[in-house]
DNA sequence: GATTGTTCCGGGAATTATTCCTATGTTAAA
DNA sequence: TTTAACATAGGAATAATTCCCGGAACAATC
């Protein structure tokens, strides 16, 4: 067994980079390679040969989902934690579906990424207490919110999230004011959401709109 | 002249804190408190007394942009320096006409956020090179609808694109519902749109949600 | 075939949100 | 000093939304 975990560090924000280098180096994790893109992280993976990626998921360009899917084909036991900002459900599923071995938060305690790092160079799968928490209340497992939704209520769905207003709709799919109303207050609900721009969020979050 | 600069790291990220502050130490800039949130930031100001803020603008709760006017409200002399993920320049004119001394994308080399620091202490205004090219550039473009927003209309339009009811961005801002319900209808009319939903599809193209 | 469940459609009444107009104090510019 | 822009809200009218309801269409099940 190694005593150090060599590492390949993936965010385009220098400052940020230089803040976690030494966080890890304190901990004995060696930071043997930096990329700012997906496109530079995934050029030079195959040279450096990393433990585990780090991996922020905002970047420009190919952006960090793109970039792990590219990783996991080219080498399937490629380890990827993914050290993000965001604290939805939705991204942490998403970047595990496409691979990733991990998902911390960005607003997590400084020594829970150290930990994140031992436990997937160490071949297991690790996903910050928070967000594991809100998976596990909020059980939004493999079924999204949309696999509630009735044909009708999806249509609908996506028309109001492009910006169209009641009316519209109702004209749309020929249908009375009123009943589009309804339709609404059961999206809502079902969306779990509270008004029409949570909505529209939503709706990109779900990926139904093309932005 | 005091050879060393006391400052107070405002950001949500506590591993991201813990990098700024190694990084900061390193040129003898010495990190005396810390906070989470900007209500934290606020609270904590006076006993404190820092040399430089270093502010992050996306915070749960009251946010960046709230918490430098209330800053600022509290001690016109208090230096803050938005250090922030976004290069847009909207933000960055925002945050100066809010009272910051000066502006720093995450993306800068990490010498760039010591520069300013300094910079500021000594009383001057520093805004990164990139963000700085960005705007003498972007003055000769043709105005966007957001240069017709006031400040408070811009504010209120973060707000409500973020999905926040009125009831809610009155409470952040302190404000009636009255004041904020006659504050959308003059968004909705300045950026020609029909409804929350395109207000929210109107704050995505120009950029401006995330903070 | 009858029954049960689901979706879909919309009405009515109550509630809530939004507009439009007005008015005040403040601040910045001319 | 005057003017103009901004920020703040209130009142009254209007529009949107919810909640509850019932009926129609359809499918699956018994």
């Amino acid at each position: 067994m190694k005593t150090t975990v060599n590492v390949y560090l993936v965010d385009d924000h220098a400052v940020v980079r230089e803040g976690y280098k030494h966080l890890l180096e304190k901990a004995n994790i060696k930071v043997i390679a930096e990329a700012a893109t997906g496109e530079e992280a995934y050029k030079n993976y195959d040279a450096i040969k990393p433990d585990v990626v780090i991996m922020d998921l905002s970047m420009p360009g190919m952006g960090g989902m793109e970039t792990i899917k590219k990783l996991v084909a080219k080498d399937r036991h490629a380890k990827i934690l993914v050290f993000s900002m965001h604290d939805e459900v939705v991204y942490c599923t998403r970047v595990m579906q496409a691979g990733a071995s991990g998902y911390v938060t960005k607003s997590s305690a400084p020594n829970v990424l150290v930990d994140a790092v031992f436990a997937i160079a160490a071949n297991k799968k690790y996903i910050c207490h928070d967000l594991a928490h809100k998976i596990a209340t909020q059980r939004l497992k493999p079924d999204s919110a949309l696999d509630h939704l009735t044909p009708r209520e999806f249509e609908v769905f996506r028309l109001l999230a492009k910006g169209l207003s009641l009316d519209e709709v109702a004209n749309t799919l020929h249908l009375n004011y009123k009943t589009i109303a309804n339709h609404q207050t059961h999206l809502l609900q079902k969306l779990n959401v509270e008004n029409r721009s949570q909505l529209v969020l939503a709706a990109i979050k779900l990926n139904i709109l093309e932005v």
